[in-house]
DNA sequence: AGCACA
């Protein structure tokens, strides 16, 4: 006790020890393989993995210290390296005598796991995201989310132990897929183990807890927002608050995207007030801000999935901002405030429109040159709002090769065909065209 | 690629 404490936190080389320290593992290294790595050396006694902040670290104790020393020996004078799985892993003395406790309770299996969701933004995961990743693995009954001073965790309750190890096996140190995340939410990473728990009580349907076995369960006063509206679906959808901005973010962009192409898309559900671009996690996300939450959740609700090109091309991924009203500090080929008249556009020179930046942008794709025409499209809006011209032709034919061949050809391409009230005619024939070849650095990029 | 956990 006091003679570890005293101890550096490690130094180069280490006086022998019984446990040696691995570092470099695969990921999910398990304790079979450890022992196996050990074995020809010596009587294996005990073994930790997935230790570290990345757990991609281990330790092995032998029964005798000098089985220890002779697989350190054999190392260190082999030609070939320790190795798991191919990956080489490197060995020394641990600074510890002994492995603790390497069976806690939460090695115990159990069905409910013990979800500890790691990262910068982890509470900002919200149960619902929770709820679709393990139902991958089948049916969650429950879920309770807390804070401890671990973090962000939840308890994620399943039938039977097996699904529940399946899907332990399966996330653990895995990170949520960032198309499941709120916009600027970072890499999110779950760790996992079995709680002691069998079942779970729930009080209530909320924000911090769901019992998917009973619908019928009163939902929390705190899950029902100020304007009386639920943001807690019974069924275990949509926690999301609704907002007047969306965000939305742009799959498979073969194709640029221009604001001009936003605008036009989103402002057959309503006027648009602003709109901001920006790049985020390689990807291209747009936030869209409407006067009102209604035409937002009308918008969102037609769009979610969609693509904006026929193809699978630019396909839409829509979720509600938490921002209400957007600041645009100047008007230009990614930002615009469409509220404020000849708001000065950066770019000072006057396009079809009056406003659009026609210079300095980056290689976009030209839709079908001069046919981009300005439909007045919302009489309440101060100005009007761009369409494309009912005359663009398809254009699949100047479609490279490689798009003929893309697997990914979802049975509804776009369309917001049901745009309440809002529909214009521009847009029933069809989502923009695009009328050219994708720009140089569609091709190669996306194979 | 550098030491866990209750």
């Amino acid at each position: 006790m006091a003679s570890v404490s005293s101890q550096p936190q490690f130094r180069y080389t280490q006086p022998p020890s019984k446990v040696l320290h691995l570092r470099n593992l695969p990921w999910e290294c398990t304790e079979e393989e450890l022992i196996e790595l050990g074995k020809p050396f010596g009587k294996v006694v005990n073994t930790k993995c997935n230790v570290g902040a990345n757990r991609n670290q281990a330790f092995i104790e032998f029964a005798d210290l000098n089985q220890a020393i002779a697989m350190i020996s054999y190392y260190a004078s082999s030609s070939e390296p320790a190795q798991v799985r191919g990956k080489t892993v490197y060995l020394q003395y641990s600074n510890r005598q002994e492995i603790v406790n390497n069976k806690t309770t939460a090695d115990v299996a159990g069905n409910v796991l013990l979800v500890t969701i790691e990262g910068e933004d982890a509470r900002l995961v919200s149960i619902d995201v929770l709820h679709l990743v393990f139902s991958a693995f089948g049916f969650v009954h429950k879920i309770t989310t807390f804070e401890k001073t671990a973090g962000f965790q939840a308890l994620v309750q399943f039938s039977d132990t097996e699904t529940a190890s399946s899907a332990k096996n399966a996330l653990d140190g895995r990170s949520i897929p960032r198309y499941l995340l709120p916009e600027h939410v970072g890499p999110c990473t779950l760790r996992i183990t079995y709680s002691a728990h069998t079942d779970l009580s729930v009080k209530f349907q909320s924000h911090r807890s769901r019992d998917y076995t009973n619908p019928y369960l009163p939902v929390a006063p705190s899950a029902i927002d100020g304007n009386g509206q639920l943001t807690v679906g019974l069924d275990g959808k949509k926690l999301e608050p609704e907002s007047n901005v969306l965000l939305a973010s742009i799959e498979n962009m073969q194709y640029a995207v221009t604001l001009d192409v936003l605008h036009m898309v989103f402002s057959a559900f309503g006027p648009v007030q602003k709109i901001a671009m920006f790049d985020k996690n390689g990807g291209v996300q747009a936030l869209i801000q409407y006067p009102d939450v209604q035409t937002a959740v009308v918008a969102k609700e037609a769009l979610e999935g969609h693509c904006i090109y026929d193809g699978g091309f630019c396909k839409l991924h829509i979720s509600y901002s938490r921002h209400t009203d957007l600041s645009i500090k100047v008007n230009n080929d990614r930002s615009r405030d469409y509220t404020i008249p000849n708001n000065p556009v950066v770019n000072s020179q006057p396009s079809i429109l009056g406003q659009q930046p026609v210079s300095g942008m980056g290689p976009t794709v030209q839709y079908n040159g001069a046919t981009f025409t300005p439909t007045p499209e919302q009489p309440a809006m101060p100005q009007p709002s761009a369409g494309w011209g009912p005359g663009v032709p398809p254009m699949h034919q100047s479609m490279p090769m490689q798009m003929h061949s893309n697997p990914y050809m979802p049975p509804g391409t776009m369309l917001p065909q049901v745009a309440p009230g809002m529909m214009q005619s521009s847009i029933q024939s069809g989502m923009p065209q695009p009328s050219m070849l994708p720009p140089p650095y569609g091709s190669g990029q996306m194979r």
